[in-house]
DNA sequence: ATCCTAAAACGAAATCATTTCTATTTACGG
DNA sequence: CCGTAAATAGAAATGATTTCGTTTTAGGAT
């Protein structure tokens, strides 16, 4: 997986730094979305000088590139996730535990159609997020 | 629509303070989104003293409430708006010109089911936005 | 009408995640 | 191997949002 990570970065013009690779590397095979800090604090030991802005920096290029994907929290703080899948879908993810889980197909082409028809709007993006307790958490009781 | 605002205040079981009223009526009528410090700025004439922190508080407890919703933003500002549609639906917002267009159905249920299904996780909430350039802006060649 | 009490508002100050800035280093196409 | 645009460091700034202790107020109860 650590051609294809270079390969990705290649595909997005971005330059293989092994700064960059590592994080991709980190948030690869989590299934739990992370926060900028604490990939930060975990890639420090990598790294004798590694800034938490770098980390920003990268997270925010990457998932402006489709390389991975940012959450929507209510505490509005940024969390990003790797996902290998490369179709357009759409995430469950916990608010106790942090997994996220792919929701196959949204029925969000209709909508966009509906939209630029009724007044000739453009659509450039759009948010589709379920927020809940995945199973496990739901089971122990766990609270957002 | 000065009445009904006080009555939608009183089913949230929130106090119908002038402050409060005054937030409502100006978010009413809108048909763009605003900011926090945007309807302070402009309730500031009205009252001899008002906080930013009051609106902010309150816009959040409207919108905790349902009385007023939340527009999620690139920017990760606060924004909101207030819809007399009191069914479920969601929104097309413009991220020009800030205008907001209800969008009718989502087929969220469906993606609800198919979550808990498969593995019996528990949907709490879910975001669904359709961002880009309503149909004056993108004839105008607007920018987001 | 007046009282009481929980809720609401004040406003200055704090917070703290995120961004900016300038100098230095590095990846990688030629 | 060079040159250059891109990437990083690190300290410092930013600024939207929240907190806090105090004061005021809405609105049910008397």
């Amino acid at each position: 997986m650590e051609q294809g990570h270079a390969l990705a970065l290649k595909e997005a013009k971005m330059k293989a730094t092994p700064k960059r690779l590592a994080i991709l590397e980190m948030l690869d095979g989590e299934s739990a979305y992370a926060s900028p800090e604490e990939l930060w604090k975990r890639l420090r030991d990598r790294f004798d000088r590694l800034g938490l802005p770098t980390v920003y920096r990268n997270l925010e290029e990457l998932a402006a590139s489709g390389v991975i994907s940012k959450v929507i929290h209510p505490n509005r703080q940024l969390y990003y996730y790797f996902c290998r899948n490369r179709e357009h879908h759409h995430h469950f993810v916990c608010l106790s535990c942090r997994k996220v889980e792919d929701i196959s197909s949204c029925g969000i082409e209709a909508l966009e159609r509906e939209v630029s028809l009724r007044n000739g709007g453009k659509v450039l993006s759009h948010i589709l997020q379920l927020n809940g307790l995945c199973g496990g958490c739901a089971n122990a009781g766990g609270t957002p």
